[in-house]
DNA sequence: AGATAAAATGATAGCGCAACCATTTTGACT
DNA sequence: AGTCAAAATGGTTGCGCTATCATTTTATCT
């Protein structure tokens, strides 16, 4: 097996030298359309492969992103990726992924190990880093994105939505429609989950009538079948009380509402259902689950490109980006 | 803003050699205890953090590997990867990820970007990569592994199940449980998909009894919506004599599932369903899908590990691993 | 044709690190 | 104490590329 070529090679087989077929795979129009077409041949013929990590020393320019999400598993950051990769495809770049499952210690870890890629720019989910981990952002210098939740002091860019103003807006549907013994059930209760919760308090604390309110919640990671375990959980809390119940996300929502199948419950009559995220399941299952939407893919595209705006050594605080977010009625409230 | 500090900035402050800072961070055993913790003090005082493209071009090892699926959307690759970053984890290695939305083509452009990261390994899904592509990625002398299918012709090494034979097999399974007027129901049309109607076409030939098939197939992309309408032109064509369906993945048979609803035809008394790929929707709704199930996680781990036990250098054949599948057999057949 | 600017191409140096080999220090033994 | 081996540490060099500057070629004008 020959090693690998190098750009002096494809520079003898094209009659050129090194830094002009350099010249062509960075700079194409600095290069005569003669040369470059000569070095175009060359490179396809020896299938050369520029070497990024002489590339990049040398140029000190990376061509990545860094990315950090709480979980794979959980679509909802898929769409977000989806969004980032969209995104970063135009730009010629490159992300490299981290999954912290949702661990604010593993983060600091991957940050660490993330930014020793020299990455152009940082995507980070949500705002609980660990005060090192902030001092390594900071350090590096690279303009830097907290997606998905408003931070009060964002370490760099913020993009996100307010969950709790949603936990308040969901929780009045659910009040205004009448349902007085509301159930909460949350799963894995990281930051975000927290605050819709917090916000589903609120609304409760803050309604003018008598009302009741169940809060079951778990450290367990959500699932389909979690959601039918936590009606029970909450049935049983309210002995059979609960008349309507909001979902920290649409998996539990979707689990509690084939539960309720099975414990021959009707939606909406006997018990209302909110979920969040607003999955595409959500709109199709009967009844449909009123959930909460906001614009994922959209977020993750806008991270990449706030990234790319910016210079990355302005220290100007940023106002936050507030994407909003939608209640989606239906079927089952 | 300071410099990003080196190597060089930390030995200063810890009174050492840069190449004694080197070991420190890649082979602590060779360094002595003392020296070894006014490094380490060093480091994290500074908040240094190795320069990897230095490293990865110094030492000629990148610490990646590359990973492309099809669909960043199609959690099916969500299950794979969550495998990949699982084993990755314990060699210390990064993933680069490329997304090349079914296209052999986009693949191949994937590819040679992939491989300019120098990555240790890489893993591809499915077989029908370009012949520039193949030459990219032998010509690169690094492991490779194709996932998902099996292979006659594998790059390198191979991981995955017959995609065919579980079509037979679950064809067979409607066929003995009674039902004549099978439809098939594909989206996106992929080379597994492909492979699985062949399955289907297959077994439906061999049945020694006449029975009856419908094909409903569109290169659109999977999802539970596709579901409903593909169930709607599979009874259109039929004129309502199909009375049971294989759906080329879950979200079909789920979608198909919740149109029955509407439809108002009874599961699995009217219409018998099976999905693909087990996904936990489908044993938990109403009634349950029958499915087939693979080790996608599984794939994903052994995949890292066969790249990590390769030399590389090998270009003996290497025979495919057969990780098989599982007819789920559930209420709806 | 000659003068000048602009475009194209090339030579050199250095990015930050680890491999390699040289040197020093330590420990174990006689 | 003296010898030797082994462990620990350091100096030099080069990985493959691009930034910078120098040089050559080409185009444009008078």
């Amino acid at each position: 097996m020959n090693k690998k070529p190098n750009l002096k090679d494809v520079a003898k087989v094209a009659g050129v030298s090194a830094i002009t077929v350099s010249r062509v795979l960075s700079n194409p129009d600095k290069v005569s359309e003669k040369l470059r077409a000569k070095v175009e041949q060359a490179v396809h013929e020896i299938g050369y492969i520029r070497n990024h990590a002489a590339s990049a020393l040398a140029s000190r320019r990376s061509g990545v992103i860094a990315v950090i999400i709480p979980s794979l598993s959980n679509i909802v950051f898929n769409d977000v990726l989806q969004g980032i990769y969209s995104a970063v495809k135009q730009h010629h770049l490159q992300v490299v992924l981290g999954d912290c499952h949702y661990s604010p210690l593993e983060e600091e870890k991957l940050i660490a190990t993330l930014l020793s890629q020299s990455p152009e720019g940082f995507i980070l989910t949500g705002t609980d880093q660990t005060d090192y981990a902030r001092k390594l952002l900071q350090q590096s210098g690279i303009p830097i994105v907290q997606l998905m939740e408003l931070s009060d002091c964002p370490i760099d860019m913020n993009i996100g939505f307010s969950h709790f103003n949603a936990g308040v807006d969901i929780t009045n549907h659910l009040l205004q429609k009448g349902y007085r013994k509301l159930g909460f059930l949350g799963a894995r209760m990281d930051t975000r989950t927290q605050q819709r919760l917090a916000g589903f308090k609120k609304a409760i604390a803050d309604f003018k009538q008598p009302c009741q309110s169940y809060v079951v919640t778990t450290t367990q990671s959500s699932s389909i079948r979690l959601g039918g375990q936590l009606l029970q959980a909450v049935m049983a809390e309210s002995q059979g009380q609960c008349d309507a119940i909001f979902c920290c996300n649409d998996d539990l929502a979707l689990g509690a509402l084939f539960e309720t199948k099975r414990m021959n419950l009707k939606v909406p009559a006997d018990i209302a259902i909110c979920g969040f995220n607003d999955l595409e399941a959500s709109a199709l299952v009967e009844p449909a689950i009123t959930s909460v939407a906001s614009p994922r893919f959209e977020m993750g595209q806008q991270a990449v490109e706030l990234l790319m705006t910016a210079s990355g050594q302005d220290k100007t605080h940023k106002p936050p980006i507030d994407v909003g977010y939608r209640i989606v009625e239906r079927a089952s409230t």
